[in-house]
RNA sequence: UGCUCGAUGGUGUAAUGGUAGCACAAGCGACUCUGACUCGCUUUGUCUAGGUUCGAGUCCUAGUCGGGCAGCCA
């Protein structure tokens, strides 16, 4: 494994015992939106250092701002994160009993604290099978985050402020410019102390009175120049239910529900390097009687041809560029998944990047060759035509039928082989044949030999054409010398093409996908919709072996000579298959 | 002219004062019943200027360039 400067700081820690209890790490998405590939990356580094150093990393939903969130996101965010760490990362997964709130505990010097255990490692199986357990909810620590800030006003560390949020804003200076303190800032424990419980019971509008904590309006970093803790939002909450009309802010909350699930490193993107001195002086402000967690930054992954802004992304929905947030060209989760991309390539891949403090855009082709290096050792081998063109071989009775053996999988140690009907009609891909052939051409030309892969080599003979010049079929001889087991089996020809006889094959819907923009940075540009692939999908109807028709969701199938394919989720019916292109074969060849 | 983080081939990264390495990409070749895979070879790099040192990508100083930050979003 790898290292980076993340782990190195894990490590280190480990060597010098400072966290007995183990590592705990957190993936923490606020429940506003769909998982896309950048979460991927913080996934498995959070998941990853896990497991790495027999730790546990916590699912938390950061759901603090309910005018945001939804349960459909909790569910479609609990479904990718499941998908991603399958089979790699789920014993070390931190989920909680199904409605449990953390526990008012004593620490062993007697201290009273407040705690949110996982279920054991060894419980968790049983725990999710039975559905009895469930991710952590920022949510589920209101009335304990409530507590500590009434503590903070009894310290003199927080105060109730009357200031609305213009006035807020103009308070608080500019970049360059300090700030002033608000006309509230010196009010009493006692008037504070009231005020904040009647901003809880509901007394007072949205917006009218805030929590804040009191630190240094003229503080360089502007995120010290009196934060707010606290507003008011009278909403329901889709988790919490409508006891609440106060909600905590991301920096109150995140660094206190980090300690309180005994998370020792909250790892976070760089963006949030200006928050950490407000998230260690909020631990520190409290007097807590556990370690405190703390908070590491890592630069986030931006792919190459490739949108990750949430906004963009709805606009691509909305706009009806995509069909949805799980169209196989979306950089979602769900969109990957249902493209048909192994979880353990993406994976790889995003593990593969590294962790650094540097921004950088990270080159597709190092996705896609993961992909393919994946399904090539895992994907069974199949005979598609995707854009057919007749072709008769004229030495074949009409009713004659000859067995071919096909390997499943030649990266196999143990191969196995399906059965393949050779046919007088067949067909064969339209850009396997040139009338006039560019140089260096291996594939089908007039009087030249190719070999029909498993079956043999045929010689085309005559090319025939319709009355608009429209070529209707090709014409061949079979050279049955050449079949497998006949002594011509082994003579060379430059070119091997695959192949569906027409009685033994079927037509079916097969979706072509290709990367959704045309430059390497779409984020870069005025306006991203310009940028947009008009062929990022193509619609074909093609014609599939019979083993194609059967197959399940988890079939991964490499068509020969053109790419990887897996059944699409959404649209494939009993009967009537829909194929995905999950990525096309490398053709260093290329026209 | 605020604070903060950063800078290594085309791209992503490694080297923790001691031979600048790996992966992807690209190019050439071999092999091939997939123009895939595999294998071999090749091209390309430490932001700049000083300094410390026997020795600097690494440490120091100054600069240059780039990212992030002023939601009652996260």
């Amino acid at each position: 494994m790898p290292s980076d400067f993340v782990r190195d700081i894990v490590a280190q820690h480990i060597a010098e015992r400072r966290y007995p209890e183990g590592i705990v790490t957190r993936f923490p998405p606020e429940p506003n939106g769909y998982l896309h590939i950048g979460h991927a990356k913080s996934i498995c580094l959070n998941f990853g250092i896990a497991r790495e150093n027999n730790g546990r990393c916590n699912l938390r939903f950061d759901d603090t701002n309910p005018a945001k969130e939804d349960v459909e996101y909790v569910n479609s965010i609990t479904a990718d994160v499941l998908w991603l760490v399958e089979g790699w990362a789920d014993h070390c997964l931190g989920l909680k009993p199904r409605g449990a709130l953390p526990a008012a505990v004593t620490t062993a010097e007697g201290r009273p604290d407040h705690y949110a255990a996982a279920i054991p490692a060894s419980d968790l199986p049983s725990a999710r099978a039975t559905s009895s357990a469930e991710a952590f909810f920022a949510s589920d620590y209101f009335e304990a985050l409530y507590g500590y800030a009434e503590q903070l006003i009894r310290k003199g560390r927080a105060y109730v402020c009357d200031l609305t949020p213009a006035e807020t804003e103009e308070y608080r200076g500019s970049l360059e410019k300090p700030g002033r303190p608000s006309p509230y800032r010196e009010r009493s424990v006692e008037e504070n102390l009231d005020l904040f419980r009647r901003m809880r019971a509901g007394e007072f509008p949205d917006g009218a009175r805030s929590l804040r904590a009191k630190i240094d309006m003229a503080a360089p970093n502007v995120w010290l120049r009196d934060p707010l803790l606290y507003r008011i939002r009278h909403i329901a909450h889709h988790h919490a239910g409508d006891g609440w009309c106060v909600y905590p802010l991301y920096d109150y909350a995140h660094c206190l529900s980090d300690y309180l699930e005994g998370v020792t490193h909250s790892i976070c993107t760089l963006e949030f390097v200006d928050h950490r001195p407000l998230y260690d002086w909020i631990l520190e402000a409290l007097d807590l009687p556990r370690a405190l967690p703390r908070q590491y930054e890592f630069a986030k992954l931006v792919p190459g041809y490739t949108l990750v802004s949430k906004r963009k992304l709805l606009a691509l929905v909305n706009e009806k560029i995509v069909s949805g947030w799980d169209d196989p060209r979306m950089p979602t989760l769900s969109g990957l998944r249902r493209r048909g991309i192994p979880a353990s390539a993406l994976r790889r891949f995003v593990i593969g990047v590294g962790v650094t403090k540097f921004n950088s855009v990270t080159d597709l082709a190092v996705f896609e060759h993961a992909i393919r290096d994946e399904l090539n050792q895992t994907a069974e081998r199949r005979f598609a035509v995707l854009r057919p063109i007749k072709l008769v071989l004229t030495n074949l009775a009409p009713d004659e039928v000859l067995e071919c053996r096909a390997t499943n999988n030649p990266q196999s140690e143990t191969p196995t082989t399906r059965a393949l009907a050779l046919t007088r009609e067949v067909y064969i891909e339209s850009e396997d044949f040139a009338e006039v052939p560019p140089p260096k051409y291996f594939r089908l030309k007039p009087g030249g030999e190719v070999r029909l892969k498993y079956a043999g080599i045929i010689k085309l003979d005559e090319i025939v054409k319709d009355a608009s010049g429209t070529i209707t079929e090709l014409r061949c001889t079979f050279d049955r010398t050449s079949r497998q087991g006949e002594p011509g089996a082994d003579r060379k020809v430059k070119g091997t093409i695959h192949w569906v006889s027409a009685s033994h094959s079927f037509e079916a819907e097969v979706r072509l996908y290709d990367r959704l923009f045309t430059v390497p940075e779409p984020a870069a540009e005025e306006d991203f919709l310009k940028v947009v692939n008009p062929h990022s999908l193509e619609t074909v109807r093609a014609r599939l072996e019979r083993s194609l028709a059967d197959a399940t969701l988890a079939d991964r199938f490499q068509f020969e000579r053109v790419g990887y394919f897996a059944l699409d989720a959404k649209d494939s019916a009993p009967g009537r298959p829909v194929y995905n292109r999950t990525i096309s074969l490398k053709d260093t060849w290329a026209k």
